[in-house]
RNA sequence: GCCGCCUUAGCUCAGUCGGUAGAGCAUCUCACUCGUAAUGAGAAGGUCGUCAGUUCGAUUCUGACAGGCGGCUCCA
């Protein structure tokens, strides 16, 4: 027998190891019991792969970015397993691993319900007692056909094989570009116990599948396409150890615990009345509060940066909507028509078409170019009844909207120009970590989008080029564009790693054209030429920023945003008056204050405030009254004690004015 | 819009195998005047999401609708 020269890459290094022909990976790996699958040449591949000479192997962790892809594909097929166990009609969708976890979609009569999720959960873990080996099998479209005779959406994958990963997401983790193989799971006697189209690779057996649960079960269309027929899809985690288990599911508590929704309802910030209508909130006070800094705080720096603060109504005639393209291409998203005296008005979905009136109102000069119009423009969508979630998606919303006319040549200026802006916003607000998203057109349905493919390159030129010189992270969104130009968004990560679709920049030769508002400006020599507009959502709306910001604090805003920044609490009633005196210098200074004069103990006023998240409780009795004091705790339990007046109303001035969390 | 689940007091939730309901917190009243996360007592509060149907009788069973939740599709 020969022996082959094979290179082992590990953290320490690389080595070469002559090993007899026939060996296979996991022989390498046989004192590393957390390496599951091995990277060879780059590609992943079984523990069972026979090696061959020059191979460069290298394991693959259990608990690294690829490990755990393994892991949860391998117990989705687990998952399919138990299905098809306990449910022999099921038919087998697609199965891939997603972001902490795995689906699988199955074609059954009847939907599951949380009982079914129990039952088929206890099957899995039979299975995985079993210690069913995952085995590899090439074999050819014609094979496979008729081995999945009963299996119609496999076959259809089959016919799909190669672009399959560009027909349904998922699908290329069943098909690769390829050959095409099968997954036998062998039971202990070698029989073969399942099987599934899968393009690999695998755990070597069921029983390295340490901690799984399934989670929920829903409906998903077919190759994600709403004209397809509804599969019943099971969402399911998987992790390396039990422990990292317990720490996701937590992870998930924790997101729980900031959801906007209940914080709302917790701070008394909005609400959502049924007699209003779905998707359109109501700021109570302490939410208005929030709402009014965040307005107060952009519109001036907006205006510092060269806006021009509009105004513009809620509704208009529906040809001006057929003018901006809205209408023939937005117009499942807009309410519908409302008839006065014969004339069909529209709630507008935005505000482009108001501010393209604004710069038509005149005749413009090149010297008033950039022309930068910016509102806070109410406006109304008629989203899906099923796609409305709190505040972070509505159906009537505030957009910080404002579109910048421009020259060509001033273009990429502009785009810079706006991108820093939005991105020194959002880091005022306490979001730091970002990364930009690019929509571009799909080229596939030119009938959804207007203007000629020379404008939308030089468009998607021009973006890219900005976004590139930030140095973010820049990740492509192919047909994500609006019907008139290619968008760039600001992606934010939140405080527990979570990402939202804030800002908006849009380049936009269309609107401005003949066809549409056949916008114009005199240029230097007397001709008269067309500007370029942007538009640019800075926040995105107000009230999924909103949102985002309650989930980013988990409610516990920085002093300047909280709705009560102070919170008085006397010690007894006595000191009440002592406090009202701090209050009112505090409040002539425009700071939020209130002073707890309830019949509560001071204890439970103290319990009231650290339920509210105010930053700054301020306690007196009578130690601070006669040494003309008062005493700080904060969120955290945090105490200083007899801070004379002058200097604790300069603290909290101090932490207001400087926009910092405390 | 589609699929599944859910809807009982302001909030969180019990409960009624069909005979019109209960707790804690919150609210109001009274007493207590207290040094860093819940003082005590009492009161008030619900045509059990809406509308039909079955029934002697429906909050409970059935259906439709509305709203919510989780996904899919879509999106600021």
């Amino acid at each position: 027998m020969s022996d082959v020269l094979v290179t082992v890459v590990s953290p320490a290094g690389q080595a070469e190891q002559t090993v007899t022909a026939g060996t296979r990976a996991w022989e390498l790996f046989k004192d590393v019991p957390d390496v599951i699958a091995a990277r060879v040449g780059g590609a992943l591949k079984d523990l069972a792969y026979e090696l061959i000479a020059g191979d460069e192997v290298e394991g693959v962790l259990i608990d690294s970015a690829d490990g755990r892809d393994i892991l949860r594909h391998s117990t989705a097929h687990v998952l399919a397993q138990a299905v098809q166990d306990l449910y022999p009609d099921a038919k087998l969708g697609i199965g891939p691993p997603v972001e902490n976890g795995f689906y699988y979609d199955f074609d059954v009569e009847t939907p599951f319900v949380p009982e079914d999720l129990a039952k088929i959960e206890t099957r899995m873990r039979k299975i995985i007692k079993e210690n069913q080996k995952f085995s590899r099998r090439v074999t050819t479209d014609d094979d496979a056909r008729a081995e999945l005779a009963d299996e119609p959406y496999k076959l259809e994958l089959i016919g799909l094989k190669g672009s399959a990963a560009d027909a349904a997401e998922g699908a290329g983790a069943e098909v690769g570009a390829g050959e095409l193989t099968i997954y036998d799971n062998l039971d202990r006697n070698g029989e073969i116990a399942w099987k599934d189209l899968c393009r690999g690779p695998h755990l070597p057996t069921t029983k390295r599948i340490p901690a799984f649960k399934l989670m929920r079960s829903a409906a998903a269309y077919w190759r994600g396409d709403e004209k397809n027929k509804q599969l019943q899809r099971i969402y399911g985690t998987a992790w390396e150890t039990k422990e990292a288990l317990d720490e996701h599911l937590h992870r998930i508590e924790e997101a729980e615990r900031r959801d906007h929704r209940k914080l709302g309802r917790d701070l008394d910030l909005y609400s959502f009345p049924d007699e209003i209508g779905s998707g359109l909130p109501v700021f109570h006070p302490k939410g208005g509060v929030i709402k009014r800094e965040m307005e107060d705080y952009v519109r001036r720096r907006h205006i510092e940066e060269g806006f021009e603060y509009v105004g513009t109504p809620h509704i208009a005639k529906e040809g001006l909507f057929y003018t901006s393209g809205h209408l023939p291409y937005y117009g499942e998203g807009m309410f519908p028509a409302l008839d006065l005296d014969g004339m069909d008005y529209r709630l507008k979905a935005m505000n482009c078409p108001m501010h393209n009136l604004i710069f038509r109102s005149r005749q413009r000069s090149y010297r008033e170019l950039p022309l930068r119009l910016f509102e806070f423009g109410h406006v109304y969508r008629n989203e899906k009844s099923g796609v409305i979630h709190g505040l972070t998606r509505v159906r009537g919303f505030a957009q910080d909207d404002s579109h910048s006319y421009v020259t060509p040549e001033q273009a990429p200026d502009e785009i810079r120009h706006l991108l820093n802006f939005v991105l020194s916003l959002l880091r005022d607000f306490g979001l730091d970590d970002f990364y930009l998203e690019l929509s571009t057109r799909d080229d596939s349905k030119p009938d959804k989008f207007i203007g000629s493919d020379e404008e939308w390159e030089i468009a998607t030129k021009v973006l890219e080029d900005v976004c590139v010189e930030t140095g973010l992270e820049l990740v492509p969104d192919p047909g994500g564009a609006a019907y008139y130009g290619p968008k760039v968004s600001v992606q934010a990560r939140d405080a527990i790693g979570r990402t939202w679709q804030m800002s908006t920049i849009q380049y936009d030769f269309n609107m401005p054209s003949g066809p549409r508002f056949n916008l114009e400006y005199v240029a230097s020599d007397g001709t008269r030429q067309q500007p370029v507009m942007i538009h640019s959502a800075k926040f995105g709306s107000i009230e999924r920023f909103m949102g985002v910001l309650v989930e980013h604090y988990a409610g516990a805003f920085p002093p300047w945003l909280a709705p009560v920044q102070v919170q008085a609490i006397p010690v007894a009633d006595t000191f009440a008056d002592y406090l009202y005196d701090v209050a009112k210098k505090m409040k002539a200074l425009g700071l939020r204050v209130e002073v707890d004069d309830s019949d509560d103990r001071m204890q439970k006023k103290i319990r009231n405030a650290q339920l509210q998240k105010v930053p700054f409780m301020l306690i007196a009795g009578a130690d601070d009254v006669e040494a003309g004091a008062v005493s700080f705790r904060y969120r955290d339990g945090r105490q200083d004690n007899g801070v004379p007046i002058d200097e604790a109303i300069a603290r909290v001035a101090q932490a207001v004015a400087d926009r910092v969390q405390v």
